[in-house]
DNA sequence: GGGGGAACGTACTGTGAGTACGTACTTCGA
DNA sequence: TCGAAGTACGTACTCACAGTACGTTCCCCC
């Protein structure tokens, strides 16, 4: 007298489909899933709740137990992506000791990251429109940005005698990772274009540097 | 039976409201000039049709005859936004000769640009979500991206000896006038804001002069 | 002065987000 | 072990909004 439900609960937790890290159910968990593979190919408007559903094969009367509106949806894809992301870039960050060598990998390893297409569409262009400026700018500011302000910090640390505004200083170079992130995904040998960026940013650093010791001597 | 189309037309022409530059009727302007400023407000999804109209004081049958979606309402809005943003650019521009002030002063003419949330909202946060990557990207390349990249030209030519990559580095200074232009917009108080980022590209730009010099002697 | 196209207005259709409400299954206390 | 309350769904709607169909008026030119 097993009842249906009852095998699919246990399929699921044999393939490991559930319990999948704070979400209750496995069904929460494939609605995300399939939205993070959506919102990534057709954008938030340009994806349908009814294409949604369809790819969880769940119906729309479970997303609504799930989750309160499409916004909450795509916010939970969002800080999904972003959470992993922070996570790896800093694991970059820590494996170095040096400030020079620390900001260099961690521009690496975002470039890493910003490969991936849905990190890049979710997080980067779709993100501030539907969530609003205001939630992203939040959300931004405790995350990718402060981290670059650590980094900046540590390099004008370093740096000592020239005076800057370490938070204009940041803004700046926060927009040159995000636009090189950009130059790399529309280039068609990521590799070489990679590259490329991270040398043109060691120029940037380097001349900083320079102008440093020149003042300091 | 008065018709409204006639009453309404007379009253256009009598308040100057019609014959908008490049526009076949004043009917389309009043389009374009109200869906600028609702598109600013709440953005292309947030902004309905019947609300445009109403705004314009007329009917989704005389927009339809103008315009042949809601996107190309937008597209219109966004290019002469655009259009007159590179025009306000390039007079700046154009008023100095040395590479270095022409840099600075293109610098200040786009944050002054940038000042205004319409330019911010529609061009730089709608604009590449509402069109697509694809089209938007084209058009940045065409217009503001092609700017950033004559001036770095023109920069690197008068460094001389560094050997730089001139394609990436203008994909780097493009990104960090970009975030500049947001720290304004955030700020509390943009005018200090906009000199407190101006500083910080000029000593990057300091930094990248010095290199040249010292390895040019 | 009338014929044709441009410039509208009105009424409808289709799609998609969100809601109302009913139902199967689970859990837990008595 | 029985039932009551809660959880996890499914079905069938409503409403808003982009786009369409089609009719009507205005304007210009022959």
């Amino acid at each position: 007298m097993t009842h249906p439900a009852k095998v699919l609960r246990a399929a699921r937790k044999a393939t490991g489909t559930s319990s999948g890290r704070g979400y209750s159910s496995g069904t929460k968990r494939a609605l995300v899933q399939s939205a993070t593979h959506l919102f990534a190919d057709h954008g938030y408007a340009g994806t349908s709740l009814d294409e949604v559903v369809a790819a969880s094969r769940v119906t729309k009367g479970a997303f609504y137990h799930h989750f309160p509106s499409k916004l909450a949806l795509f916010d939970a894809v969002f800080t999904e992506l972003q959470e992993s992301a922070i996570r790896s870039i800093r694991a970059a960050f820590d494996a170095e000791s040096d400030p020079w060598e620390q900001a260099r990998a961690g521009l690496r390893a975002y470039l890493d990251v910003s490969r991936e297409t849905e990190y890049r569409r979710i997080c980067m262009q779709e993100a501030p429109v539907a969530l609003g400026q205001e939630a992203f700018a939040e959300s931004e500011r405790a995350a990718s940005l402060g981290f670059v302000h650590d980094v900046v910090d540590r390099l004008v640390d370093d740096i000592g005698e020239v005076a800057v505004d370490r938070e204009a200083l940041a803004a700046v170079f926060y927009g040159a990772i995000r636009s090189s992130a950009e130059f790399v995904a529309e280039s068609s040998d990521p590799d070489l274009a990679s590259a490329r960026v991270a040398e043109s940013i060691d120029v940037i650093l380097t001349g900083l540097r320079t102008l440093g010791q020149l003042v300091g001597d």
